[in-house]
DNA sequence: ATAATTGCAAACAGTTTGCCCCTAT
DNA sequence: ATAGGGGCAAACTGTTTGCAATTAT
């Protein structure tokens, strides 16, 4: 990987960055240094930055990706009401092992993922006393 | 909501799929029984029974969307190369309270998720020694 | 020198929506 | 009878890609 100056300068904006920002979030940020960048590059760079592990991908099916400049294991909030991401505060205690082996023998698991979900407390102030994530509950 | 021929051929071959399959395979499978229907009533159905808790949306991954007729809590496996989602065939023992009430209490939070991933049985086979989960992993 | 990377625009995938007709209640 | 739902196509959002020009190594 060369090392180009709107590389240089996505990775900037992502490592200064922890709210976990979608590909425009980075796109507006990184137009404030660099003004023609096209938002094709950085698509390009977050997925090779992704593919290198030097960032992680919080990925959702319907909307928009999240990047995520820590890669070492940590567990997110999700907002579901406006998208937004946290980091936990806290440790989350996760089993350590897998209780099946003839399930493990037969695939590789690679890892695992464990996140919180709501109304982050924005969206909550907003809406409270409302009922807004599907249709009966909350 | 009314009980239209198509929704009931939707929530059937939903009911019956243990595969959580995406839109499109939703699409097909009804297809079989009622030849015209629109890809459109599909997303719209998909839509409305997730919206009343029939169903479930597992929406966290990259791609399409998928969907599930188990909206009791359970877990998943997902292959990081072909997309599929299995039913975890154990229990995964989690943690029942969230330890920061701090935290806690600046947001509602209205679940957790919890996935293990990899490669499923069949990309496991196919792709043997091979690196193929982003770069140098695996 | 040259292979990687850029900007730009066009293409793509998945999903949603508007409109007018139809049908379950 | 009438509001909710269907079919169809067009629109939309997020992301990827082809290409010719540029740049880090």
């Amino acid at each position: 990987m060369r090392m180009t100056r709107q590389r240089q300068v996505i990775l900037e904006v992502l490592k200064r960055s922890k709210d976990h920002p979608t590909a425009d979030d980075v796109y507006d940020r990184v137009r404030k240094v660099l003004p023609k960048i096209s938002l094709g590059t950085v698509y390009r760079n977050l997925e090779n930055l992704t593919a290198d592990w030097v960032i992680d991908r919080i990925e959702n099916a319907g909307g928009q990706n999240r990047f995520d400049p820590t890669t070492t294991p940590h567990n997110h909030f999700r907002c579901v009401q406006c998208g937004r991401v946290e980091d936990l505060p806290f440790e989350v205690p996760l089993p350590e092992q897998i209780p099946d082996e003839t399930w493990t023998r037969e695939r590789k698991v690679i890892g695992s993922k464990f996140e919180y979900y709501g109304l982050c407390s924005e969206c909550y102030r907003l809406n409270a006393g409302k009922k807004i994530f599907r249709k009966e509950r909350l």
